[in-house]
DNA sequence: ATGAAAGCGCTAACAA
DNA sequence: TTGTTAGCGCTTTCAT
């Protein structure tokens, strides 16, 4: 197909180190004639050229790559990571390889020896378990930056969110709304997989804050499941139906995915979902807009992830070893609360 | 970092083609002895063996990757795509390469530049314009195939959704609705950008059905927008308040962030969306589940379209040029309809 | 049953 | 001011 640095240097009569200065714009610094610069310029700009970037790499042992792997672009808010990484990433001349692996360990490992074999520069990871973190950064030689799931790794570069602090404004903010109306305020809590650190600490932070605020615990009724989904919130949901008398006054889940599951299941089995019922989830979306109950939602700050991501990444690259831990900090959205 | 097959021949004293006759698993066929093999294994086994890839691609003129260039992958459906396109090329020992244009066609460009420099063995493309493909196509030595957009090239396998079908489904949907309760039906079109050959299918194709039915135009405004956004649609809904003394009985968006900022801008002025009024989007999401009102939805096959892609590609690659062009039925989704 | 060597297209060090 | 060459790690052909 295109032509090599070869070819054009045979073809002009001219050496391989010419052709490569003039292509480099280095032409002047290093006096090529100005005759010979202007045949190679007329030359390429009929011909075209394309440097063949798997030689360079191969010559150079870098790729100019990098690496993302999130659980799935289904969810939105890792689209929204992904997307603006990709760009971050662009701007800086690498290219971002996006993929899912469905919090699949088996999956991410798989893609991540891929991504070796590819000699992917350095990877971004949302990291699917405990076990994935020393074996990404062992053959990615530490060029690693885990992504929102803190499983405890204090070795390596890591971005979480604050759910801790965020889960607990909620929870106290939830209760006093509930307390304002003279309502004795019951919660329905709906998690996703509670192995995941981040889920984890949803749910713990918000038993913790409610306990504070004098909460009988039988007014917080927990569900989890075994991952973020939107069956998984049916599911939750309709057993929740099927073995208690009595709605939660207030609804809260771990992530959207469940919460439209939750609510889906209700308007089932319930027909329709109560008008005052108190709702609330983890991430935030335009479309919670479209319900006409009060609702709370925390949203994340995908741009700060992607900066500081990005930041620890050079960092790495350029051969320093100082692995932070960046918490980002989230904002309670209210919707129709008064 | 991890071994060369030449390090790994030179520490065991044997050839490289003999290590490569073993980590092919190919020792049997051709007769290596059990006990050389077994070092080799042992070897291996102890100190790994990630193959070069970028080497083998140099040596074999092949990448074994595929790359796709969406508008965004923080709109549902192309989000959706990729991840399903990511995994068909995954079980076909494909990588997928994933990136964003936000519809710039300069963007685009250099995309398609930098994935030809990185030797892609072919490409998907969202085209954001018609003079995209004919470049692409050259690029890549016809290894392309189009997806969602037709700008009307023949030559280009492509795939895309049956909007003149749907559209005028849709059309007429909305208007027995509203005829059934003797309502005289007044429209609101939001479309996105209208250069782009899908949006302007449903549009005219709206257009159409509701001329067939005889509804007087003046009953059906229409607003155009530069892009199918969440800002675009709340400035058209702005607009059409400021010049309109009545509300339409029936909204209908040719996206779902035009959707989103249309009702977006409906609570803002309107102080809240008329629970009997009409609305309808192209594209599906189940958070469309959260609203009260009857509304029309039409859901595209994105599982059609990535096999349908897909085979295309594979022929291409086995140097087959017979490009087809795949039409995908859209499904039509009532909520609140009766 | 195993080895040697060329070459993919590029970069960089050295030569002239 | 321009040219020559080694080598990145792999695959493949041809020799033993």
């Amino acid at each position: 197909m295109g032509k090599t640095i070869e070819e054009i240097a045979s073809e002009l009569g001219v050496s391989v180190t010419t052709v490569r200065l003039v292509l480099l714009g280095k032409a002047r610094q290093y006096r090529i004639s100005k005759q010979t610069e202007e045949r190679i310029k007329n030359y390429t700009e009929e011909h075209g050229y394309q440097i063949n970037h798997t030689a360079r790499s191969l010559r150079l042992q870098r790729t100019d790559s990098l690496a993302l792997i999130v659980p799935r672009l289904s969810n939105h808010f890792f689209a929204a990571l992904a997307e603006q990484l990709e760009i971050r990433c662009r701007d800086a001349g690498l290219q971002l390889f996006i993929s899912c692996c469905y919090d699949n360990p088996a999956t991410q490992l798989q893609l991540i020896q891929n991504f070796r074999q590819r000699n992917i520069d350095g990877l971004f990871v949302v990291p699917s378990n405990q076990s994935i973190p020393p074996k990404a950064a062992q053959l990615f030689n530490q060029r690693m930056v885990l992504l929102d799931r803190d499983f405890g790794f204090a070795d390596y570069p890591i971005i979480i969110t604050d759910n801790q602090n965020s889960s607990q404004q909620l929870a106290r903010t939830l209760h006093s709304h509930a307390a304002n109306r003279g309502i004795d305020p019951s919660f329905l809590f709906i998690a996703g997989n509670p192995e995941m650190p981040s889920i984890a600490s949803r749910l713990t932070s918000f038993q913790a804050a409610l306990a504070e605020v004098k909460l009988a615990s039988n007014n917080l009724q927990i569900r989890t499941a075994p991952r973020n989904g939107f069956s998984e919130g049916m599911e939750a949901m309709s057993e929740f139906l099927r073995t208690n008398n009595h709605l939660p006054s207030a609804l809260v889940t771990s992530s959207i995915p469940l919460f439209e599951g939750a609510l889906h299941a209700l308007r089932e089995h319930h027909g329709l979902v109560p008008k005052d019922m108190l709702l609330a989830t983890f991430d935030d979306h335009t479309m919670l807009d479209f319900l006409p109950n009060p609702l709370c939602s925390v949203r994340q700050d995908s741009t700060y992830m992607v900066n500081a991501a990005f930041a620890e990444m050079e960092q790495l690259i350029a051969g320093v070893n100082q692995p932070e831990r960046h918490i980002a900090a989230m904002t309670l959205i209210s919707r129709n609360m008064d």
